[in-house]
DNA sequence: ACAGGCATGTAAATAGTTACATGATTCG
DNA sequence: CGAATCATGTAACTATTTACATGCCTGT
């Protein structure tokens, strides 16, 4: 039974402990989200399709008067999940605007490309910040003994201040380009 | 009229000289694939529509004996083209299966975690060789007066170095986690 | 003669987002 | 009391990939 990613997403985040649909959604926002996301009208059916195919399995859990399910992985679930880590990682998706438009920025005067670059830099800068935001839950974490997410946000962080670099690098070259170095 | 970010790749790939859905598709796969992907099944219908919409116009341009259609950008393409351009970037994504499963790792032995890490670094490697084998026609262009498209593809050489850096470091900090530093 | 590149296209499937609907509970 | 958050879900839409079909032309 083929699986989509997304389906190895809610498989992960069940892994360790039972948890409903809104947990997993706000937990995908709070970490995968900057290198995987997904939505609500992905989980919901996605709990559905793996419970049927017995990987995870729900059980009601209200909190209070309100209804609520949690789903649990299964010992078929925690195998599938370990099979699909095993394999070579395969998708490899960026989809940057930014970068879009700087490549034909060709079209437009000097000062509206930078101004494209400049887009790109405030947006990364803000989405570094937004992830350091994130630091101490995933350090809690990895002092519960689960390194693996603050390792990935580490990452997360570095990779959006080295676009913020680059950025601030290609700015410079661009406003270069209109008065170059005197040659003497 | 409302278009896709892919209807503006297309826009901008004809947008200094007329060009048929097949030379999109191989000029796409050698520039901005790597940030903005588009296949057959997205540009030749997106040609149609753009033609229809009056921000393209098509022409038979036959190689010898062979049927072509080519497709040059009109004033109104352009203003559309320049007006987009001029909007700040709204799409930012990433998707990178190998982070989602290093993620997740905690659930494997550490062996295999870093197995994770290393196909990642490849795959990077492997990317970042295959820019930098564009980079002598970018290069080209740049002559010509076109500096972006040299500037994005150094900026994307750049970027899977960094991230094989990365994958590097992470490889090293994975296998300290086994063996400490004896604290004496 | 055949492989490989040029050239155009479509159908089907999959993936994913957005917007909406519904209702309970909690907190100020 | 009202806003925010918890909670579950679906319908409609948009986007995108994959695979296939067709056929010409060029070089070996």
């Amino acid at each position: 039974m083929e699986l989509s990613a997304t389906a190895y997403v809610i498989l992960g985040m069940v892994s360790r402990e039972a948890r409903s649909g809104y947990e997993i959604k706000v937990l995908v926002d709070e970490t995968t989200r900057f290198f995987w996301a997904a939505s609500y009208g992905q989980i919901y059916p996605e709990l559905k399709r793996l419970a049927e195919a017995g990987l995870i399995e729900g059980a009601d859990a209200p909190r209070g008067k309100r209804k609520r399910t949690v789903y649990a992985i299964t010992p078929q679930g925690e195998a599938a999940l370990k099979e699909w880590l095993r394999q070579p990682p395969a998708t490899y998706e960026l989809r940057e605007e930014g970068l879009l438009k700087l490549f034909f920025a060709g079209v437009l005067p000097r000062e509206e490309a930078v101004e494209v670059v400049r887009s790109m830099r405030g947006y990364r800068a803000g989405q570094a910040e937004q992830l350091r935001a994130l630091e101490p839950k995933a350090r809690e974490k990895e002092e519960a003994g689960e390194p693996f997410p603050l390792i990935v946000l580490r990452g997360g962080i570095e990779f959006n201040e080295r676009l913020v670099e680059w950025c601030e690098r290609t700015e410079a070259e661009l406003l270069e380009l209109d008065t170059p170095e005197p040659s003497r």
